[in-house]
DNA sequence: GAGTTGCGTTCCAGTGGGAGGAACGGACGC
DNA sequence: GCGTCCGTTCCTCCCACTGGAACGCAACTC
């Protein structure tokens, strides 16, 4: 559908670093016309999904665009309601708390709260992970119904990441019995190598957003007793997390 | 344009509060056929703007949706990186932190964090909201250069929200000239009647992001000696803010 | 101040991509 | 097994969109 190409292009290529572009950056960058890119830019300024840049004659992404990332990430505002709780997991823990949420077959980022310490974790808040590998995957994981965890096995490859990524899809079953019955999944160099994490997952409704909540740090400092600990401060928490999501 | 207004329609049915919606929702919503609607839906999936949810035949936004409105924010993350300053106001002053961001000509409220008193200011984040009245938004607006003042003037009507909000353009210049020196912007029961906040702006460079930091809270504790303790610490965490943002 | 460059914007005729009614096929549930 | 509602497919007609070209403007250079 070329139409529906051109439209998403021209959105989609203000996510490339640069807020205000041009008629000119985007015909090239797409390589169409200029009329044809002004057009279609003038018409989402009517939507409200892009603005005129006050005074510089460009474009900018609108107020609508907000709205749409803020409705994609989950219900109205997933992200503030976690907040409180992701800094109580880094005040606890001293290690950095992330928030990711289920969007389409993968997890991204949504928010974090960095750690105390001088080597800690620190991931790109919108990046996106593959949900088979590490804690926070797993716990997002372990909330699907049987049927939809078949269908994503089916229609997914495990990819290793790491020599620790489980490509095993019936010793992936069986991991997220564990994870179901303990409240919380673990992971030791799973995704990265260096890094270990414990996550716990919320599922709000039927049709609602799927996510988990995590601590994250260097792999030494996640040994069997940590481990155990942050899993209590995860899984209580996202319990507390869900119960406001409901309501 | 018919094609770039349906594009719209169809991504902006999702910010109407239903998270996953099927051709037929959207159809009736849009007044289009559904064969129309359908061809959208299957090109915008193709980019990446939706996905197909799991096992319900329906739809919902993808990953490229959260990257437009990261994007639309401000820099990567203006959110993840402002939490810690907004933590911090919360904590020195007890009142709610907001973070508010430039978007055409409004502002949109990009994150809170909540007061601790019992009775405290919650805003609800993505809400937008005019410049010209409160504290936060004429922050905003005393980071405008000269003639972008000018034309943002030329441009909109100082529509009076409550008997407080100043609709006269000549007083608006001087009352931003006095934001400037002072470095924080405060207001008192101008965009809602029973509040009363404080706020600073910060500006990254020539085109990037414009946005604004806030303490607000009930008019009865914004008194004469709390706004000078608070307008002082917004000013200074806005100052730190932006030092962050420029590297 | 004339010349140049690069910008956003406008115009217009020709055409091919999308409209949309109708028909299909699968999933429920009464 | 029947009715219903869903998403999906099909196919022809037509008009909305295409895109090359020209325009007006502002910011430079010489």
């Amino acid at each position: 559908m070329k139409s529906v190409d051109r439209v998403s292009g021209v959105l989609l290529a203000f996510t490339g670093g640069h807020l205000v572009l041009g008629v000119t950056d985007i015909a090239r960058e797409l390589d169409l016309p200029k009329s044809a890119v002004h057009r279609t830019l003038s018409a989402l300024v009517a939507t409200g999904l892009l603005t005129r840049d006050g005074d510089t004659s460009g474009y900018r992404l609108g107020p609508r665009a907000v709205d749409l990332g803020l409705a994609a990430g989950g219900s109205p505002d997933l992200l503030a309601r976690a907040l409180p709780f992701l800094q109580g997991l880094r005040d606890e823990s001293g290690e950095t708390a992330t928030l990711s949420a289920l969007i389409g077959v993968e997890r991204v980022y949504l928010g974090q709260v960095e750690g105390a310490q001088d080597v800690r974790m620190t991931i790109e808040v919108g990046a996106r992970a593959v949900l088979h590998a590490g804690a926070s995957g797993r716990a997002i994981l372990a909330q699907f119904t049987a049927p939809e965890l078949e269908s994503y096995l089916a229609r997914t490859t495990l990819t290793p990441l790491t020599e620790g990524t489980i490509t095993d899809g019936t010793r992936l079953r069986r991991v997220l019995q564990e994870v179901r019955e303990r409240g919380y999944a673990a992971s030791r160099g799973e995704r990265d190598a260096s890094a270990g994490a414990v996550a716990a997952g919320f599922r709000v409704g039927v049709a609602g957003p799927i996510g988990s909540m995590s601590i994250c740090g260097p792999l030494q400092r996640f040994n069997g007793a940590a481990v155990a600990t942050y899993g209590g401060l995860v899984a209580a928490a996202a319990a507390r997390l869900l119960a406001q999501l409901v309501t």
